[in-house]
DNA sequence: GTATTTGCAAATGATTTGCAGTGCT
DNA sequence: AGCACTGCAAATCATTTGCAAATAC
């Protein structure tokens, strides 16, 4: 399947706690480690929440998914892709990416800093189209 | 001082740990809880922990303080400032600020979101000039 | 004087580690 | 077969809490 290549093309085994744990992140869209060991388990009961913290590690390691720290909130995670970013709902705390257009003016800033940008990490905060009319 | 009034315009009280805590972020630019603990002992070796950590979260809930949360990295705690992003060194984790246009191309995608932001993080990561050259 | 803050110790929560057994390739 | 992966329990690290004594205003 396409989850069992995308592991084997990061070099690391197929074993089935991986799949479902890309299986699951790739319908969640981006999950924390708390909300992944629940569902997890429905499916996979034996699975251990070291095995969890294991694979998440490895996965970021040879960057087959990416860490999305925010202010606030627990820590998420989402399979690598192209460069976006990510804004937040205070109220709901939903999360959803946004794209961006990688020669904005923020790039300006970069090149005059002389730093060789490997990254971006963009998250905005605010209240999303729904809560709003609450 | 200028320290007491930043406590007092805030509704906090002007004590000598908090003073110590707003001195050493505001030399330091970004500082994490450790290097803050181990720096404020040499000054106040009867300092706790817990104090340090009530501490930030009160600074952080009257918005004087902001949290940078990062990527593989410690959560560093910085004075609230205008806007701007943070660029670090993968290489000797130096961490920076940079200005950007908030009027760049980023505001588009926040406004075609309909989200009503009220924050923005950006934390850029690549290598900085001095580890280039090593 | 009163309400808040401090420091301690203990509790809780999050993440990592060691190791014996198991499973991928 | 051989090395990497899993699951368990214990260890470690990070953060929070309760409470009595101290302190800011």
């Amino acid at each position: 399947m396409k989850h069992e290549h995308l592991l084997k093309s990061h070099q690391l085994k197929a074993t089935p706690q991986r799949l479902a744990i890309i299986q699951l992140m790739h319908q969640a869209g981006h999950i924390s480690i708390d909300e992944l060991y629940q569902k997890i388990r429905e499916k996979f009961s034996s699975i251990s929440l070291a095995t969890l913290y294991k694979n998440v590690n490895t996965m970021l390691d040879v960057t087959l998914i990416r860490e999305i720290k925010i202010a606030g909130q627990k820590t998420k995670y989402e399979i690598e892709k192209e460069a976006h970013a990510h804004i937040m709902c205070k109220s709901c705390g939903e999360l959803k990416d946004i794209e961006y257009d990688p020669h904005s003016i923020l790039q300006k800033s970069i090149e005059m800093s002389h730093y060789k940008a490997e990254d971006i990490s963009i998250v905005i905060s605010g209240v999303c189209p729904e809560c709003q009319k609450k």
